[in-house]
RNA sequence: GCCCGCGUGGUGGAAUGGUAGACACAGGGGACUUAAAAUCCCUAGGCAAUGCGCCGUGCCGGUUCGAGUCCGGCCGCGGGUACCA
């Protein structure tokens, strides 16, 4: 007998989807539309076991969805600029271009292998011109709309490599390439005023409700509404120019209990004092020799430099404060400036403690002895730090007599609006979207700036403005900025001699709006409105939950502005009608040490029972996301190629729920691979009896089929592929030791290829083609359970006494409650845990559980 | 630091507040085979010892007739933290 050969039959079935066109999308007046996206791959060269697992799923989804009659739309395309291409630039001298579009083929051929039924007529790359093209034409009109605007912002900057940092670029507060301390540095840049959509975007969460609720959840933090009370303190005396310092309070009821102002180092008053200060001026220069990262402000060491000046309290004009610098203190944040409570607030507390400030509580728990007053937290270790809605004991307030944190917060702004000296705001923790990038492998701003008309868009027929091909690496820094000519241009308002901007857009902006482009990729606008309008939204959008904040945000908030232009219906401002976020390949992680004792990681390939091939024993380290660097990492084109599509794809979508983790294990892609080969086996075994439709004659296979159909189907509408999985395991053991008659096995096989086809399509492929099955099972109709053989006649009702599970009874489904009580009462095992009295109390939870408690 | 998740046998995991461990991997036993591979059958949380029993879903506490599931507090791991994508 011939075994399961995947790779004669998965080619076979590629060929046959792409000569019928099956998974072209063409807008259908006839079947509603579905819009499935997977975030697009960045096309680093080379898929990962990610990526098979991401794409296999949208591809049940795809699949599911076409059988359900739906006209379905799967496209890809490539999240093509950014960092990587640059660094392989560098690294290799290859143009960036031209890695980036050589990786694209390579893995787009290895998408091919995994058969996903995508349609690839509406591929694009976003650094493709005719893309970029499209999306500068956005900042244009958003430019026009006013959505877009420049101010001042601060980069890491490498003062040896003359360079802009990522975030990811810094290492402990150093330039990875050059190991120089980082600098924060002042440039001016362009902003999507994304801040103005707070509100909205804010309570449109709500509507999401198709959106995991951790993801609405991380957004709503992010967005971050706050109430608080703006004011000012007032310098006892003009310094820097400023007379009083204007702060922002979420808890002004703590005022009383205020022991120092703090101001950001990037303050107008720090900047004044600095000039004048030589050691405030080195104070601040050492704040500023850190990252931009808001992990690293926090977690650094709180510093604090007293400038001697002062501040009244605004409750008592006698009170004078201190006035700090403080390194933790952000100038994004509210205004740059903020006063401390130490008592209820950990930060401020440490601080206080590390220069000795007072530490003056203005509530107490509302246990706490009577005499407990303000130097309640003399001796403690930590700040008091109740939840808002906890009953506290106001002993320093100045408004009335709140009994919590919230009602404090109420009542100290209606006291500040009423005495006039403060009012209370609404305010966000979002910052507008800064876009502009000072590198070569991105999206060119299309502006131009001129000395006499400032800065002038591009001229639309312009467009696309192109990167210039010639430019070398060999030197750090934006390429753009030192090309002999690209820069020189006409204004395009006056025409005199002027110069193009040379930053190009955040890689963000490029996956803002892909999903819409999709719709019609090669309109001579953003997107084609009839297009568009029939496509959108995308129904079911899959992809790592690590995007949960930005690039989600980033995309309402683009949707919103290109409704806001006319390219997007209203409907679309939330493009995405449902998220699912699928989890993380993992892989365990193989390491030596070498004569230096520093790690040598090995690949998973080059281990054998713990040890190398030349004996030597690794030390296992538990499993983490398959990363390059510790090289554990498995190539899926390997795993294809020794198994085929069919057990990769099946292995990713068993096991593990698609919202978590899965571990990657060889014994689990073998196993994968003995079912489908069983299942194979079970096809070539029957196939000489397969013959035309009808019912299935004998009823516990019948019962058997419809079950698997209804609990298949559960499994991929509620994104449990795994038990959909588990499901398909039981039924192919229940068709294996099946005593029905040939014929009627063959139709339940038939069954279970449709069932099987989205997530293992090739063989489903071949079996509905072995047993005769009509046209292709990609194209089939999903089968239908009948209800009629869904339903039990008997149920199990196990019986519990005093929760635990002592015995069990099988009942006629509809046995009335009253005929149950009796049967457990009279059970064996009821008489003897009652012992001759009645029951406390008997529960019976019909078709469930009984529950007698003695 | 802050925000958001997650934690169940040797392993991956299943379980609308209702029989914890479905389905599978690894393991053990058996069949077939000269043998091996493949395949097929049986077994399988721990302790105890053979019926029956006790313990058990990271830890501590709570709500409930009943908690893996809900609530509070810890511990550990992961994601994000605005220039990685």
């Amino acid at each position: 007998m011939s075994r399961y050969d995947a790779a004669t039959i998965e080619a076979k079935w590629q060929q046959a989807w792409d000569e019928a066109e099956v998974f072209r999308a063409r807008p259908d007046p006839d079947r509603p539309k579905y819009y499935v996206l997977e975030m697009f791959p960045y096309p680093s060269g080379n898929l990962h076991m990610g990526h098979v697992r991401n794409y296999a799923m949208g591809d049940v989804v795809a699949r599911y969805k076409a059988a359900q009659g739906f006209s379905v739309m799967h496209p890809m395309g490539w999240d093509a600029f950014g960092l990587p291409a640059e660094n392989a630039a560098i690294e290799r001298n290859i143009h960036p271009g031209e890695w980036t579009y050589a990786n694209i083929a390579n893995m787009k051929q290895q998408f091919a292998s995994l058969g996903l039924s995508l349609d690839w007529s509406r591929e694009f790359a976003t650094c493709d011109p005719d893309y970029y093209g499209q999306q500068q034409a956005l900042f244009i009109d958003f430019l026009d709309k006013g959505l877009v605007y420049r101010k001042n912002a601060v980069v890491n900057w490498d003062p040896v490599d003359m360079t802009v940092l990522a975030n990811e670029q810094v290492e402990n507060g150093r330039g990875w390439r050059s190991g120089a301390l980082v600098e924060r540095k002042e440039l001016t840049q362009w902003f999507f005023r994304i801040s103005e959509h707070s509100e909205e975007l804010l309570t449109a969460l709500d509507g999401l409700t198709d959106w995991p609720e951790k993801v609405r959840s991380m957004q709503a933090n992010w967005i971050g509404k706050s109430q608080g009370l703006r004011f000012a303190f007032d310098l006892t005396a003009p310094a820097g120019g400023q007379e009083k310092i204007e702060v922002y309070t979420t808890r002004p009821d703590t005022l009383m209990g205020a022991s120092f102002v703090g101001i950001s180092p990037d303050h107008p008053l720090a900047r004044a004092l600095e000039a004048e200060n030589p050691e405030i001026a080195e104070f601040c220069a050492e704040c500023r020799r850190m990252g931009t990262s808001e992990a690293d402000l926090e977690t650094a060491e709180k510093k604090g430099f007293d400038t001697g000046l002062k501040a009244r309290h605004p409750l008592d004009p006698s009170w004078e404060l201190p006035v700090w610098i403080a390194n933790f203190i952000l100038m994004d944040y509210g205004t740059g400036a903020i006063f401390a409570c130490p008592a209820h607030d950990q930060r401020d507390f440490e601080f206080s403690r590390k220069y000795g400030l007072p530490i003056k509580s203005v509530f107490v728990p509302a246990d706490a002895p009577a005499e407990a007053g303000p130097e309640y937290l003399d001796q403690e270790e930590e700040a008091f730090v109740p939840a808002k809605t906890d009953a506290v004991r106001y002993v320093m307030g100045f408004a009335g007599t709140p009994t919590t944190g919230e009602e404090g917060v109420a009542a100290a702004i209606a006291a500040a609006e009423s005495a006039g000296w403060g009012a209370g705001v609404t305010q966000f923790r979002l910052r507008d979207w800064g876009l502009s990038r000072q590198r070569y492998w991105g999206c060119p701003i299309p502006v131009v700036h001129c000395e006499a008309c400032g800065v002038v868009p591009e001229k639309k027929e312009n467009l696309p403005v192109r990167l210039p091909e010639d430019v070398e690496f060999d030197r750090p820094g934006n390429p753009l900025d030192r090309h002999p000519t690209w820069r020189d241009v006409p204004c395009p308002a006056c025409g005199a001699a002027a110069k193009r901007e040379t930053d190009t857009m955040d890689t963000f902006v490029d996956s803002s709006w892909y999903y819409a482009r999709f719709t019609s990729p090669g309109a001579a606008t953003p997107t084609d409105r009839a297009e568009a309008d029939y496509w959108m939204n995308v129904d079911q959008y899959i992809g790592g939950i690590e995007h949960a904040i930005l690039h989600l945000l980033y995309s309402r908030f683009f949707a919103r502005a290109m409704v806001i232009c006319g390219y997007l219906p209203e409907s679309a401002k939330e493009p995405f009608n449902a998220l699912f976020t699928q989890g993380m390949v993992t892989h365990e992680i193989y390491q030596t040490r070498d004569d230096r004792g520093r790690p040598v990681y090995h690949l998973p390939s080059e281990v054998t029972d713990g040890k190398l091939e030349n004996g030597t024993e690794v030390e296992v380290i538990p499993s983490a996301k398959m990363s390059k660097s510790k090289k554990n990492v498995v190539d899926p084109v390997a795993i294809v190629t020794r198994f085929g599509a069919d057990t990769a794809r099946w292995f990713m979508l068993s096991d593990s729920p698609p919202e978590r983790d899965v571990e990657w294990t060889s014994a689990g892609a073998e196993s994968a691979f003995k079912h489908l080969s069983r299942v194979w086996r079970m096809t070539s075994e029957l196939a000489a009896h397969a013959e035309a439709g009808g019912e299935i004659g004998d009823d516990d296979l019948a019962r058997a089929t419809a079950r698997a159909i209804r609990d298949v189907t559960e499994g991929i509408e509620g994104f449990a592929f795994n038990t959909s999985v588990a499901k398909l395991y039981g039924f192919t053991n229940t068709l294996h030791k099946s005593k029905a008659p040939n014929a009627d096995r063959v139709r339940a096989l038939r069954v279970m290829a449709q069932l099987m086809s989205p997530m293992t399509p090739h063989l489903a492929e071949e079996i509905w083609s072995l047993l005769q099955g009509e046209g292709l099972v990609a194209q089939a109709t999903w089968p239908k359970a009948d209800p009629a053989l869904l339903v039990e006649a008997n149920v199990t009702l196990p019986i519990q006494i005093n929760g635990k599970r002592k015995a069990e009874i099988s009942v006629a489904k509809d046995m009335p409650k009253a005929e149950i009580e009796a049967l457990v009462l009279a059970h064996e095992a009821v008489q003897k845990a009652l012992a001759g009295s009645a029951p406390k109390k008997l529960i019976v939870v019909p078709g469930r559980i009984v529950n007698v408690v003695v």
